[in-house]
DNA sequence: ACCTGAACACCGTTCAAGT
DNA sequence: ACCTGAACACCGTTCAAGT
């Protein structure tokens, strides 16, 4: 079940990855695939599973801290690929084994950059979660056109009603997609590894 | 129409302010609405933007820095009373009035908290963001339950296979969510001053 | 010019009934 | 015991036709 709906995916997008499409696809009814998986959202998580299996390994070149940043922005990377699998798994705690891989090796990279463990246990969480969230937001179908219809409202107002935005005018859309991932990463990790959690 | 929509989402949630119900509040068919709005983001957008209305502004009690962690958890808080509605508007980019007095607001607290201009602009990005995240991910309907499963995914592998997650064991459920939230935005605000963006 | 009934093209999930 | 046809209860969006 999880393979078709792969190849669905991968063929046609996640929106047509659809209880009665995959029946369809199977010559069944939408309610025999309630044999193999509990509802929509378990199937999601099962998708996004056998894509982290897709994602290499580090190269293991570089300090741990590059070597994290690494990981995260291939993590970002393939979850921009599918951006409405990031959606509607950013609502779940995924618990698949390539998932918990993952945040397995990412926690002991950030250990070994240097976060103290409860740092590191709290951090990893976010950094998953920005990865996610970027991928969700980044890669909706009119993101462009809702970036611009942004920026257009900012100057569309009277000078002066929004004095923080208009003073940082030039900074606020500046840098590439890729530039402004890595710098988050690069701040969250830094911020991570300073700020002691509360006792 | 947005008012209505407030309404139906306060009594029964975002999942029932579709086309055809408010069409049936108002006793017409669903494609009146059509007039009055693009499609279902936009008046999840004007749902968002309504509802950041009530955010009081924040009492300008402690230093910007304290206003600020105030101000991103108010948000957060007012995000998690309606976590469909985070989840979807995480896929916007929302330009509504009280959306940009709020990003407004929060850069100018960055900045007087200690940012320079450019990490100002491109960390109050992710410190919204992580609010709208985080709401979208505590919010879901079963979001305990997914946790539950995911904790006794870990458990439930040969001692090992996760080296990095056993060993943080205690640290990672840790603390309350109201402490860890906090956590996250101290975290990311000391990342985000101290991390200059690329020249 | 403005509005809308009805249709198009779909959904997830359940459950009684079949094999 | 296992599977599934058919039904239930919905969706968003479009467009031809009315007023």
């Amino acid at each position: 079940v999880v393979a078709v709906a792969m190849r669905v995916m991968r063929e046609e997008g996640l929106e047509k990855v659809t209880m009665r499409r995959l029946a369809g696809e199977l010559d069944t009814g939408p309610a025999s695939l309630y044999v193999y998986v509990e509802n929509t959202a378990e199937l999601h998580g099962a998708i996004l599973d056998e894509l982290l299996a897709e994602l290499t390994p580090p190269p293991a070149e570089g300090g741990a801290r590059e070597q994290l940043i690494a990981a995260l922005t291939a993590l970002t990377e393939v979850l921009l690929r599918h951006p409405s699998l990031a959606r509607s798994v950013l609502t779940l705690r995924p618990s698949g084994p390539h998932y918990l891989r993952l945040v397995d090796s990412l926690l002991g990279l950030l250990l070994a950059s240097g976060a103290p463990a409860p740092n590191a246990a709290w951090g990893v969480d976010i950094l998953v979660q920005h990865a996610m969230a970027t991928a969700a937001e980044h890669g909706g179908d009119a993101y462009d056109g809702e970036a611009a219809r942004q920026e257009s409202a900012i100057a569309g107002t009277e000078p002066g009603a929004y004095p923080n935005l208009d003073a940082a005018g030039e900074h606020l859309m500046s840098g590439t997609g890729a530039q402004r991932s890595r710098w988050a990463f690069e701040a969250m990790i830094a911020g991570i590894t300073a700020t002691a959690p509360p006792a």
